[in-house]
DNA sequence: TCGTAACGACTACAAACGTAATCAACGGGA
DNA sequence: TCCCGTTGATTACGTTTGTAGTCGTTACGA
């Protein structure tokens, strides 16, 4: 199952408030996406004929939520990303990332926390 | 300028190995995409007119190299992803490969080595 | 010399994508 | 009661993407 770069707003959206209508997720997109309502709706039917969002209705409409964990789309898009771009390596990704200054030094300390963890 | 997922083929084949012709893409490729010729050619011909490769005649042929560092390229996706995925956040991202056993004892050694030198 | 294979240029075509418009029904305010 | 706005369902439509096929030409081998 496919998500794409504009219906991956949508569930960015749903995972942060699961259980909201078409009208409020528009809302919650309106500052950072100019997207006509309909275009909205289309997504969101999209999503669910994907099977990534459940329906509930809500009088005469439907609330939605993500029938898949952030976290484990996530993760499986990581590795994706990782074996396409990098054969699979991940340590020079975060060197690029390093580079491209996309780590502050509390992403630095946060990490070294992490590998210490990944250590035991 | 955006390259896809099969352009990404054609394009790693090429920094491996920068100055062939088509058929040696070909070659390099039947192992892991049952590619037609066509095929390969069509994407390496997108690629020309994207501005990521150039082109060297070679007689009656052409030969292809980036225009682009594979670094450059990879840095700026990378880039990408963490943002569209995380928030711009690198933290998580790691935690997850690690998660996903994308990360080997090697690995993490060599993230420790590096943390280290971003430390400076 | 003659045919065949390989090359680049151009064309094809269905599915996915981004972005919406139309339609029919319904519910709530004037 | 009547209209307007909102909702889901369905349809639209140009572009991108994956995956080739066709065409005209040319170089090389038999």
């Amino acid at each position: 199952m496919q998500i794409t770069h504009a219906e991956l707003e949508i569930m960015n959206v749903l995972w942060d408030q699961p259980g909201i209508g078409a009208s409020e997720i528009a809302e919650a997109l309106k500052d950072d996406k100019s997207w006509n309502i309909r275009t909205i709706k289309t997504l969101v039917g999209r999503l669910v004929e994907k099977g990534a969002l459940a329906t509930e209705p809500d009088g005469r409409r439907y609330l939605y939520r993500p029938r898949i964990k952030r976290g484990d789309y996530q993760k499986k898009a990581a590795k994706q990303f990782v074996d396409r771009m990098f054969g699979g390596r991940a340590a020079p990704l975060v060197a690029h990332l390093a580079d491209a200054r996309g780590l502050s030094a509390d992403d630095i300390a946060e990490l070294e926390q992490l590998l210490g963890e990944l250590k035991k």
